[in-house]
DNA sequence: GTTGTTCCGATGCATCCGCATCGTATCAAC
DNA sequence: GTTGATACGATGCGGATGCATCGGAACAAC
């Protein structure tokens, strides 16, 4: 009877809004009067679209969140290859120029994370499905390195204490030096 | 002439109240009214002592940036020591239980340079002073690596990923793996 | 065309922010 | 004790923010 509105998508367009705005400012500068003039739409459509500002937020998050799983899901890592690997970690590492206002966005979360434990119980849902994407080509402890090796890399690209060549770099000199090891222990064992 | 008040002492007891609350709600969120209050003191006196809430930022990070450079020091590098720079790794990673809150600082500092030049070239410096002491140990990619690793480790554990037991654990094996390294090509070599 | 329901733009409000201002307290110099 | 400079607590202001409210627009059902 009303007039039909696809709310998952308007969701999903605002979250769009958010995440470009978090990737400018950083995630706490989002206000809702930016995301709705940044969507086009009026204060009232967000407010209808979220109930609260943490919900939006929190929505955004998972948002990217599933974005970034799709992609990387799209590159499944297949046990014993070593170049799916490295492209998974260079999805991971965020450092294509081009992506670079979504690792923008992601630090903007995380950050804001470590204070809110809403937003970092949806972080911890996003690592652990990535872990798990990782973990079939490398076993647990080598994957959460991996990880956390990427995340800082991510980190320094922003601040401008690396180029995302140089980050490339040491990111293809870490995954180089697992297959070697991989190897080594193969061929001795 | 006038009533003597140490203005350097001053600031820096304005700092620390900074931290503490940036630890707690991150950087962003510190208000000056919550710095007077949490140091003890009225607006007034914050507002002589920064001209502008900017101003108060930038020299809490730079006051916390000297900190962690002086515990560095303390622990200087010695070329071919392996132990030496296991304690500074561990020093730099901010895992210890205690070391939470200036972990937590540290990211709401982090979080809030990507968005603020001013902040990320005071975090800049803090960096290459901080590579300077590493680099006598590990030539300059191993370095940043390991700062890397480091810097992403404290992230994950902060956000609730990664216990700190477990960070130190995958933060010594990167240790002993670069120790190995070495051996072996000064060995063969 | 009327009705019923959903959507949303506009507006109001209480709160909090950074910053400016001002009057008073404090203390050294003379 | 007077003077002069500094420190600082109190207060005000303009602006922005999150959230609540409300009236009308849009549209399906009949």
């Amino acid at each position: 009877m009303p007039r039909k509105v696809d709310h998952e998508s308007r969701r999903r367009a605002l979250a769009e809004a958010v995440c470009a705005l978090a990737a400018e400012r950083g995630a706490e500068a989002v206000t809702l009067r930016d995301v709705a003039a940044r969507a086009g739409v009026s204060m009232g459509a967000v407010q209808r679209a979220f109930a609260t500002r943490d919900d939006m937020l929190v929505f955004a998050l998972e948002h990217v969140g599933e974005r970034v799983m799709t992609r990387v899901r799209a590159k499944r890592v297949r046990p014993g290859h070593g170049s799916p690997l490295a492209t998974l970690a260079n999805e991971l590492a965020l450092l294509n120029k081009a992506r670079r206002a979504e690792a923008a966005v992601w630090l903007a979360f995380v950050a804001q994370a470590a204070f809110t434990p809403r937003l970092s119980k949806v972080l911890r849902g996003s690592y652990r499905e990535l872990l798990g994407a990782i973990a079939t080509a490398l076993d647990a402890e080598e994957a959460l390195a991996l990880l956390a090796l990427a995340d800082g890399l991510t980190l320094h690209v922003l601040v401008g204490q690396l180029t995302p060549a140089r980050a490339k770099k040491i990111l293809d000199a870490h995954l180089s030096r697992l297959a070697d090891e991989r190897e080594q222990s193969s061929t001795t064992v």
